[in-house]
DNA sequence: ATGTCCTTGTTACAAGGA
């Protein structure tokens, strides 16, 4: 089964390459973050067309949206506002075989790293907060997996300089404290790293502003993929696909497939 | 450090977010 999670930066501008990539990869199930479209206005026939028929969204105007996009049949659906703020940043499903897949869209956080001075920062700890609340509280008999852009680069191997980027907003320690909570949370294995080990760099993201992006390398790993530990084994290959950063309109965000044997 | 890209509102750009 392969899962694959993508912050599209609009799904409507590229709808075109969305379909190319799930029908190349053979995805199964596709977690999008940043569709940036009201549900009514969602291409929803455009996947049906492709053999995607089972599709599940919770978007908003302009920011924020997420959607997950399937292959396979659906059993529940479940939206979750965690800040209450009417963003649309989380949306679940269940599968037929009773694995569960959270698809989350974090906060960025705005420029300044101080909760004080910046609302935008307080809110994505906040956001952080509530959902590691959730976790911990939370009893679930399914598998668990969670994919998103989460808006943090927790380690030195995340970033493309861990010294230059230690006190901007997304390698911040505060930041990453509370991201070790949230994977602390529940029995939460980053399957990335469980996959490529902690000493190479790994980036899912590489800002528009750098237009030698490729050259100068200034990336960050935003975009994760986590497995309940027990899934851990069935894992049989992680991909970060940098290539569509190289493609014409690109997101400024790759996407990863997670292929389980299962 | 703020060079780009996307959306919206209003009608060729400016604002806001990332």
């Amino acid at each position: 089964m392969k899962i694959a999670t993508w912050n599209i930066n609009s799904i409507r501008i590229r709808i075109d390459q969305v379909i190319r990539f799930l029908l190349k990869e053979k995805i199964d199930i596709l977690c999008l973050q940043e569709t940036k479209v009201t549900d009514n206005l969602f291409p929803f026939k455009t996947f049906k067309d492709n053999g995607y028929n089972f599709i599940k969204v919770n978007g908003q105007k302009q920011y924020n949206g997420v959607a997950i996009i399937s292959r396979l049949p659906i059993t529940r659906s479940y939206k979750k506002d965690f800040c209450e703020k009417k963003e649309k940043r989380y949306i679940s499903i269940t599968l037929e075989n009773n694995i569960e897949i959270h698809n989350f869209y974090f906060p960025a956080g705005g420029i300044e790293p101080d909760i004080k001075k910046n609302p935008k920062f307080e809110e994505k700890l906040n956001f952080y907060s509530k959902v590691t609340d959730w976790f911990t509280k939370r009893n679930s008999k399914k598998k668990q997996i969670l994919v998103g852009d989460m808006n943090i680069a927790p380690s030195e191997n995340d970033v493309w300089s861990h010294e230059k980027l230690i006190n901007i907003v997304s390698h911040t320690p505060i930041e990453i404290k509370y991201f070790d909570k949230l994977i602390k949370s529940f029995d939460w294995v980053d399957a990335v790293r469980y996959f490529n080990g902690d000493k190479k760099k790994i980036f899912s993201w590489w800002s528009y502003r750098v237009i030698e992006w490729k050259l100068e390398n200034k990336g960050r790993r935003l975009d994760h993929i986590w497995v309940e530990k027990s899934l851990s084994k069935k894992i049989q290959n992680i991909q970060v696909l940098k290539k569509f950063r190289n493609y014409s309109q690109p997101s400024d965000h790759v996407p990863l497939i997670l292929d389980l044997d299962i």
